[in-house]
RNA sequence: GCUGUGGUAGCUCAGUGGUAGAGCACACCCUUGGUAAGGGUGAGGUCGAGAGUUCAAUCCUCUCUCACAGCACCA
């Protein structure tokens, strides 16, 4: 037998006969090491103990210990424990795929009965049987032919149509945890004891089509999270926790700011405390545009048909918009009119609109775009994904020596606006050309390098996302992330030479000739609706001051106090301030409570000594401390504080 | 759109084949209280919509609708 070297992560090297498997290698170290080696990793790559090693490599016991690969195993196997467990107590359940996600794994079943979510609890309960079990976990290659058989034999469909996916050259492995068995490319973890019994947990079903197809069967999907141990685990439910607490439906709902209802699905009713904060956002984007040399327009909401027609939308994007039949009078027909679900189309005949000269480029053309989208009814979500919004929605008309220009003022642009709402986390992801595209390569090569450039110009790193452009043109997209680690993709800017082009548009040049320009399309907080929803969540619904809805609550303690009280609330209005008064019949406990649970920023109390004094008592939201204040110190400083940042 | 689960008072939820309950919120009264819920009384519901089964339906069946989770979608 040949003679192998493995050099380990200290170092050293020793001799090994070729062939050794990495749990002969950890037994030929220690005992104990033997026993908690749950992987190898060879060359860098995740290797199960169970796998010959046969030339000389570098390679590292994984226990434990070491996180990405302990969870990975732990994870990948309990998906395959599941579906043991699944087809122990339902043994007529076929199964399918079941990988590892991002915090646990799923795995999709078909059955004819839907699982009941009682019926997780059972499956958990067997799963624990499973791992006391300890049940050796063992691989073999199989030849195709005989994996084939096997899973014709055992009435496993989904198995076979994986097996003939797997490419001609890849070996066929087959797995054992215990006696159950399941193709797996592996690795695993050497027996099922190994795994945690306390440190996963189901989370629900779901429906789940096989690969993802709409037109192949709808599985069931049961899924589950996993860790390494049961404070990890903990630690992520409480994460979760934090998450629904911060649910801008909920906040929404106790701070007043809007609602939604069956009449009107996807579309949003902005009370007054909602609208306050939509404004304010608004008023704030339409200053930072006016500043950066946009031009403001506005456009109509129903269009005739002729006009998606001609944008390209009709035909690509009918199923998404809203149709608008008419019978105008005298008419033979109806009139069948869109409610836009862009702006664009409508950008570019203002654009058309007289002749434009290479003088008047680049043109920023901005609306708050109220847009209505068809969007699918599973797809709603708050008023994060719905129906009706508006967009900060801008197109920058310029010759393609501009766009690099152009690209770097808007990130730069992005980049204030986000740093102002204190989004100081956030990447830039360059999406370049798919395989299915219009243009030249010469072309998409200057696009993407004008972007790439852009982006050096400006500062930013980015991440290039192969394939992952427009079929026209490439773009980029800005994901912020919030407070609690989720990415939220924002703004966007894509180029466009496509619709200028189906739409006509034109400018004069210096040579006296017609040329097509370019678009930009471009956002900065995508939609206002989401954007406030992403706020709320961000700030667990205690917004910045200036966009607070309400922001200073004057509680009196005691009736004498009422009349101060609204002396201080007029002095708060005064200087600009969205002040109230609290003058009910409660004790202050009870209003500080009530206020405090509203998310206002500011609660002043007001009794017989701040009469007295002329002063307020300030109690800020979330500090339990409070401060006296003379009145005119307290509308001077929360007059600064309600300056939006671009005028402070 | 698909699969599953839901829809009972403003909110959070309990409940039953014989037309309904709690807590909070709301109104009124008592209380004038010093920083996260003082006490009492009262009002409030076509039990998501429609159809069916039944002597009788909020409850069982079907259809629709909206919401939630996931999938698909997001030119």
């Amino acid at each position: 037998m040949a003679q192998i070297t493995l050099t380990f992560p200290d170092g050293n090297a020793r001799e090994y006969e070729a062939g050794i498997t990495p749990a002969a290698v950890a037994g030929s170290i220690s005992k104990s090491l033997s026993k908690k080696a749950i992987s190898a990793t060879v060359n860098g790559a995740h290797w199960d103990l169970q796998w010959p090693i046969d030339t000389d490599s570098a390679i590292a016991i994984n226990t434990l210990q070491d996180e990405d690969p302990a969870l990975e195993l732990i994870r990948h196997d309990l998906a395959h424990v599941m579906a043991r467990a699944v087809q122990e107590i339902w043994p007529d359940t076929k199964v399918t795929i079941g990988p590892v996600t991002e915090h646990g794994w799923f795995y999709d079943f078909d059955r004819a009965d839907p699982f009941t979510p009682e019926d997780l609890g059972a499956i958990e309960a067997k799963m624990k049987e499973i791992i006391n079990a300890r049940d050796v976990v063992k691989t073999e290659i199989w030849d195709r032919a005989r994996a084939r058989k096997h899973y014709e034999d055992n009435g496993e469909p989904y198995k076979v149509e994986l097996l003939d996916r797997i490419p001609e050259d890849a070996p066929i492995r087959m797995y054992w945890h215990g006696d159950w068995q399941d193709l797996c490319r592996g690795p695993h973890l050497a027996h099922t004891g190994q795994l945690p019994a306390d440190a996963f947990k189901l989370m629900g079903v779901s429906g789940a089509y096989w690969f993802g197809d709409v037109n192949r069967p709808m599985l069931q999907r049961i899924s589950g999270v996993a860790f390494r141990n049961r404070q990890e685990l903990q630690k992520y439910l409480t994460f979760l926790e934090e998450a629904a607490k911060r649910d801008h439906r909920k906040l929404g709902r106790e701070m007043d700011l809007f609602h939604l209802q069956p009449e009107a699905p996807g579309q949003i009713f902005w009370h007054p405390n909602g609208w306050t904060v939509y404004t304010g956002l608004q008023d704030y984007m339409r200053r930072m545009q006016r500043r950066d040399g946009y031009v403001e327009v506005n456009t109509p909401q129903v269009v005739n048909r002729k006009l998606w027609e001609e944008s390209g939308h009709w035909d690509n994007y009918r199923e998404n918009m809203f149709v608008v039949e008419v019978d105008e009078e005298g008419a033979k027909e109806k009139t069948v009119n869109a409610l836009k679900p862009m702006n664009c189309p409508c950008h570019v005949q203002i654009f058309n609109h007289g002749l434009k000269s290479y003088r008047d480029l680049p043109l920023r053309m901005a609306e708050f775009g109220s847009c209505n989208r068809y969007e699918p009814s599973g797809a709603l979500h708050g008023i994060m994904r719905v129906r009706g919004f508006t967009q900060d929605d801008a197109h920058i008309f310029c010759t393609f020596d501009q766009v690099e220009a152009e690209s770097k003022k808007f990130i730069e642009f992005l980049a204030r606006i986000y740093d102002d709402l204190g989004f100081h986390n956030w990447r830039v992801k360059l999406s370049t050309r798919p395989d299915k595209r219009v243009g030249s390569e010469e072309s998409w090569d200057r696009m993407e390098e004008a972007l790439a450039n852009a982006c050096k110009a400006a500062s930013r790193e980015f991440d290039i996302f192969p394939g992952e452009g427009a079929f026209y043109a490439p773009k980029l997209e800005f994901v912020l992330t919030d407070a609690i680690g989720r990415d939220w993709q924002c703004g966007t800017l894509q180029l466009d030479p496509n619709l200028p082009e189906r739409l006509d548009a034109s400018y004069i040049g210096h040579d006296g000739e017609k040329h097509r320009p370019i678009m930009l399309h471009r956002a900065v907080l995508g939609s206002f609706e989401r954007f406030i929803g992403i706020l709320i969540e961000e700030h667990a619904g205690r917004l910045p001051f200036w966009l607070a809805p309400r922001q200073v609550v004057v509680a009196s303690i005691t009736t004498e106090a009422n009349p101060y009280a609204d002396d201080v609330v007029a002095a708060l209005k005064a200087v600009g301030v969205r002040a109230e008064a609290d003058t009910r019949n409660e004790k202050i406990n009870y209003k500080v409570r009530e206020h405090s649970v509203g998310k206002v920023p500011v609660i002043l109390a007001v009794g017989a000594r701040e009469v007295e004094e002329r002063t307020v008592t300030v109690r800020r939201l979330g500090e339990k401390q409070t401060q006296l204040a003379t009145l005119d110190d307290i509308a001077t400083q929360l007059a600064a504080e309600t300056t939006p940042p671009d005028l402070r």
